[in-house]
RNA sequence: GGGCGUGUGGCCUAGCGGAUAAGGCGAGAGGUUCCUAACCUCUCGAUCCCGGGUUCAAAUCCCGGCACGCCCGCCA
């Protein structure tokens, strides 16, 4: 709705300057402070002050009188306040946004008809998955569900290293060392098992003699060798690995949860010659030079100023190398790429697009986007040196301590709707872990996060079960009214549906979406006013991949509800106004639920 | 040393050219015979890192500092 009413704000608004032949670039749309009592506002008098010869709040009434309504559906009225032009919506305007909010999938943009493939993640398969990385899966998911919301087809990859020197030295710690010299694992998983074999050879590396470190590098050195030559026994030597390890990692990753259309193996662009073909066309190409044996490019003519290395002096590949091949390969089946990265891979994400230009792709169907470090109080996390919180710890610590909250609130509850075992475990999890993601999600990547656990695990305030709560407050009240629908009937096919949120099916709820004159108290209509604005809050989240600005807005629906609650009762208002009110809290509850969705959050009915 | 990013009340965070800088934590005072108090109301608390500049207008843009993070490998 908001979407709209904004693009006729800005006909009304381009028509009337231009009828006064006054330039129309700059509108100065803007959303108004939250004590103006407009939906809209406009700046534009300040800048053509000086062109008109007249003060600010002069031109803008100029501009107001001349300004034509007619033809507008969502816009009421113009009104100056100063030098600031303020639009207030019709009833139109409120009528249909609680229309269009009681869809169960409100909030979905109509498709854009463009695949876009989202990698996030892609953690090297070498341990259990710590809370440092824990940002990578947390935002990418937020984003690629948003990109669905948005109406663009999307599909989750992680990449896996299983080529690099790094897996090499694992293969061959894994076979090297006995069980017998490891510490007993933290986890009954495989990769908890398996990393301790990483550690183990990463520390004999660094602490052993020359010679039993050359004998070990020969061997690392070797299986690279055969894996660059695509040896079927290289290849499944380092995947017995690889797969156990990774296994591991999925099960932790879709706990938050996280998953993934696709699991890209580096090797496979070795396997398929892709790797070789693309080194051939680079050292073809003018910025290519040979450096002791190594080719690199040179990125000059990019401002990077390091030479970037595609071929060792020993013949083999780097990671890098192998990215464009599969950088082409997304090209080739996806209409636009977008990575989520650490942000150490900053130099390595520009290189790649210089080098995919010299390739002669369009460097624009890439987008990069990075996140900051989690780190410990005392520094940060490391999978060899064994630093850092496990991510499973902390789901686990999450889940316990919304238990425990849990517990704590049920002798002073007033709803009577018996929880039993089964809805106590549902509502740890969902909280523990929703608490866990918000935290995260709701903070701009580009800054860094000090992991503490009382500030992720804080279950009140700015927080996932602040918003959680709106939810099931909402469908309490609808329940109590019979009207809450079931949950099963997931309109975001395209990605999995949220866990826990699966109740009994309910019959469609059949509001009465005309009687909106009856809602008329300003909390009422704050309410539908934030409502509106949802699937403008989700295009701009899409267009700048920023998932933390639907955290934000998820604050404000929860706040503006909170507000409508204290003051409206619902289900002991008059017949008519109760039915309109119904209406209002299905169309917050899916406001609400949907845009938790995007963050991947889960929406309880009750907790 | 060079590059990129970040600096907002005691702490955490939103805002990133326009109307008195918005919340949370914390501290203090209230609120439940009434749809879930994981809630709400009120009070306390900010030279928006520092110094210049651009603009009618700067937390927001530019320049110079300072602090912190990340990068600068024939690692990934």
């Amino acid at each position: 709705m908001f979407i709209r009413l904004r693009e006729e704000a800005e006909d009304v608004l381009r028509e009337a300057l231009s009828s006064l032949s006054l330039p129309t670039t700059d509108l100065g749309i803007e959303e108004p402070p939250e004590n103006v009592p407009a939906v809209l506002a406009s700046s534009v008098a300040f800048r053509l002050a000086g062109e008109r010869g007249a003060p600010p709040p002069q031109v803008a009434s100029e501009v107001a009188s001349e300004i034509d309504l007619a033809e507008s559906d969502y816009l009421e009225e113009v009104s100056t306040q100063g030098p600031y032009l303020n639009f207030m919506p019709s009833e139109a305007y409120y009528a249909d946004t609680l229309e269009a909010a009681g869809e169960r999938g409100y909030g979905r943009l109509p498709a854009q008809d463009e695949s876009v493939v989202i990698e996030h993640t892609s953690a090297n398969p070498t341990g259990p998955v710590h809370v440092g990385r824990a940002r990578n899966p947390i935002v990418g998911d937020a984003i690629s569900r948003t990109l669905d919301l948005a109406g663009y087809d999307v599909a989750r990859h992680y990449y896996v290293n299983d080529a690099g020197r790094q897996i090499a030295l694992f293969t061959w710690a894994y076979e090297t060392f006995a069980e017998s010299d490891l510490p007993a694992p933290e986890r009954d998983r495989a990769d908890y098992d398996l990393v301790r074999y990483y550690r183990k050879g990463n520390s004999f590396l660094e602490t052993a003699n020359d010679e039993a470190r050359e004998e070990a590098e020969a061997e690392i050195e070797a299986l690279m060798q055969g894996l660059e030559a695509g040896e079927t026994e290289a290849y499944e030597r380092v995947s017995r690995v690889v797969d156990r390890v990774l296994g591991g990692m999925q099960t932790s990753l879709n706990r938050l949860p996280a998953t993934f259309e696709e699991f890209v193996k580096e090797t496979r662009f070795m396997r398929d010659g892709s790797t070789e073909a693309i080194v051939a066309r680079l050292e073809d190409s003018s910025y290519a030079e040979r450096e002791e044996g190594a080719w690199q490019l040179d990125l000059a003519e990019w401002d990077i100023e390091k030479p970037f290395v595609f071929l060792r002096s020993d013949g083999t590949s780097l990671y890098t190398t192998r990215d464009l091949a599969h950088h082409e390969w997304k090209f080739a089946n996806f209409d636009r790429a977008i990575t989520v990265l650490g942000e150490d891979q900053k130099l390595h994400a520009s290189q790649l697009e210089a080098a995919l230009e010299i390739l002669s792709n369009d460097p624009d169907r890439l987008t990069s986007t990075f996140y900051s470090w989690v780190n410990l109080p005392e520094g940060g996390m490391s999978t060899r040196e064994g630093t850092g919180v496990d991510l499973d710890d902390l789901l686990d610590e999450a889940t316990a301590r919304a238990r425990e909250e849990v517990e704590d609130r049920l002798d002073s509850r007033i709803r009577d709707d018996d929880l039993d075992e089964s809805d106590l475990s549902r509502i740890a999890r969902q909280v523990g872990i929703g608490a866990v993601r918000y935290d995260i999600v709701a903070k701009q990547p580009t800054k860094a996060i000090t992991f503490e656990w009382d500030r992720a695990l804080d279950f009140e305030a700015q927080s996932a079960p602040y918003v959680q709560y709106v939810h099931a407050r909402a469908c309490g009240i609808l329940a109590e009214a019979g009207r809450l629908e079931g949950s099963e009937r997931d309109p975001f096919a395209a990605l999995e549906s949220m866990p826990g949120t699966g109740e009994d099916g309910r019959a469609e709820s059949s509001v009465d979406t005309e009687a909106i004159d009856a809602l008329d108290t300003s909390e009422e209509r704050a309410l539908l006013e934030t409502i509106a604005r949802f699937p403008a809050v989700v295009e701009t989240a899409a267009e700048n991949l920023t998932p933390h600005t639907i955290a934000t807005y998820t604050r404000e629906v929860a706040e503006a509800f909170n507000a409508f609650y204290r003051e409206c009762p619902v289900l002991d208002a008059p017949e008519e106004l109760k039915e309109s009110r119904l209406a209002l809290v299905a169309a917050a509850r899916h406001t609400v639920a949907n845009a938790l969705w995007c963050l991947g959050v889960a929406a309880p009915e009750s907790m």
